[in-house]
DNA sequence: ATGCTAACTTACCAATCGGTAAGTGGTCAA
DNA sequence: TTGACCACTTACCGATTGGTAAGTTAGCAT
């Protein structure tokens, strides 16, 4: 076939969609390459292994966050922070696929050391809110405080959100999505 | 062997651990037989399925969560909830075993249609938040998003410290958890 | 034309998966 | 003493797992 036409990233966005959903143990590579369309010895072929593969996929998702953050630059900090996290909110509302992957990445980092593609991400996150007036003066330790609060708050929202459709009914979710962009405001708040 | 010595709760223990760590689909029967000393089809004679242990092991998650909230019962709701989750964030802290089930229950609960053993325990949590003085004027929406809020931040927190202690060490970390408890009574103060 | 390489495929593998069938041995009521 | 019953065990099953080996086919440089 094709000596260059490169379908590696083709196949990280069957990958991070099944990743996404069902986590490293619950996708198999048959099911990668059903729904790839070739089969499973064309991913080996590219990924050495599974764990390969998940890895890429882990740093794709790194990438895009990181590209993401810096789409919406501001030269104001806590604006930036703050516009930021509500264009992310939006976005895994429409399609909470990387975030389900981040958290699935984040159950799954304990046993084996698996090295953490997100760290230059978080680190650029520390370093903006470094720069704002209200986190120029926070420890570190306060200001991963205030990034886990509100990561946890958007990824904890998302990835309930299925569960809390069943329970509660749409109506009152849409709401309770509004809450959060208040929520989302105050927390950016904290750092003007 | 006995006749009626109940090994059901051990069974289910060993269940609770090895699901927290694992999730649904990275634990087989094997292992969890290996871990309780007995052979694959001694749990397959009291949990027709691997599903049915797992559904089990929720259940049993949800009894004890149901108690943890009841024991700490306080006539000021405000208070009760605070204590609750300052309690809960340090039960957490020394064993998150039963808060990462929590979050694999969340990331799997999309495509089975499984029933959510956790609802009571989430309508209780809701009941009292609508007893305080700042909850009973709010809607159900911004109720829920407060107690989405509040379990976000400190779940997230939890599943996140072992990747978190294999970035920033070991001292930051320790000091997170001082500016965790202080959010969460700042989160609590809303409701008063 | 020829040879090299990239991008695959078919065929196959041992290991493990969840689950069934058929016992085994101890306990207890009759 | 007997026989029902409970808590298991050994033996086994087809399906699926991640992964290997050995082609096959297409494009491209020489």
């Amino acid at each position: 076939m094709k000596p260059s036409g490169d379908a590696k990233p083709a196949y990280i966005a069957v990958a991070t969609r099944r990743f996404a959903m069902d986590g490293f143990y619950g996708t198999s590579l048959s099911h990668l390459a059903k729904d790839s369309g070739v089969s499973k010895q064309a991913l080996l072929h590219f990924f050495k292994t599974k764990e390969a593969l998940y890895e890429a996929t882990l740093t794709a998702l790194a990438e895009r966050m990181m590209q993401d953050l810096i789409a919406c630059r501001h030269a104001e900090p806590a604006q930036w922070l703050s516009d930021y996290f509500m264009i992310l909110c939006q976005n895994a509302r429409a399609d909470p696929t990387d975030l389900r992957l981040v958290m699935h990445a984040l159950l799954d980092s304990d046993h084996n050391a698996r090295k953490w593609p997100l760290k230059p991400y978080l680190d650029k996150l520390l370093v903006i809110i470094a720069h704002t007036n209200g986190g120029h003066k926070m420890s570190t330790a306060k200001r991963i405080n205030w990034l886990l609060q509100m990561n946890g708050m958007i990824n904890y929202h998302i990835i309930s959100h299925t569960a809390m459709l069943g329970m509660y009914g749409e109506q009152v979710l849409a709401d309770t999505f509004n809450a959060l962009h208040s929520s989302i405001s105050a927390q950016a708040r904290l750092l003007e």
